[in-house]
DNA sequence: TCTATTGTTCGAATATAATCGAACAATAGA
DNA sequence: TCTATTGTTCGATTATATTCGAACAATAGA
């Protein structure tokens, strides 16, 4: 476990941003992340999800780039990625969140 | 053939767009519409496929509400709905094209 | 050292998507 | 009516994703 790989902004495309926020499971994470605005567990979002499952769709965020994990004893401590992805692509993901809290 | 099902405004989602910007080929062709800024025939692009794959992906951005396809002889005429997109989910198709084009 | 906690990895089943040739449909124009 | 043009649909194959239980790994705390 210990060390946990995540790509570099030059590593970051869109289409994997784009693909990674193409699951409802998975967006609906990346939108508690940021109106949470705070690190949180894996656990914190109790979707009705079993462990490995959900486990799943937070190696595709981080591989995608949106979310960083850092682990702190037994627990991954998640946070979006967002001023990075800001940077990379200016508007992208700032757009996205809007799109969610309004629809 | 004759007529060509589109999702109305209200029937789009955020994660069907998402999904459809996810296929670099399409991405592709959504950013060449965006770039002409008028109607083009699939046979426009010429993306190094058969028919019947650009078919598929065309059917995909069609299905996503991102693609207009109106039919005029024996071709099809495609537009991006980025205005209508726009109006629903603000920011997010105009950030994407220019991501595009800036990476 | 033992146990509980947190999350990952593995493996297998199921579901969804991409690809492409061939056949088909609609239309324009000769 | 015949033919060329433009795309779609069908069907089959291959590739990727999703899902979830079970086993595993790392750490904290008793």
């Amino acid at each position: 476990m210990r060390q946990i790989h995540h790509p570099s902004l030059a590593q970051i495309t869109l289409t994997d941003i784009m693909y990674a926020l193409s699951d409802p499971t998975r967006l609906e994470i990346v939108a508690r992340l940021a109106k949470a605005d705070r690190k949180m567990t894996c656990g914190e979002f109790d979707l009705n999800r079993p462990k490995s499952s959900l486990s799943h769709h937070f190696k595709i965020l981080r591989a995608a780039g949106l979310v960083e994990t850092m682990i702190e004893g037994t627990e991954h401590m998640n946070t979006l990625r967002l001023s990075e992805i800001e940077q990379k692509f200016p508007g992208v993901l700032s757009a996205v969140l809007q799109a969610i809290v309004v629809n």
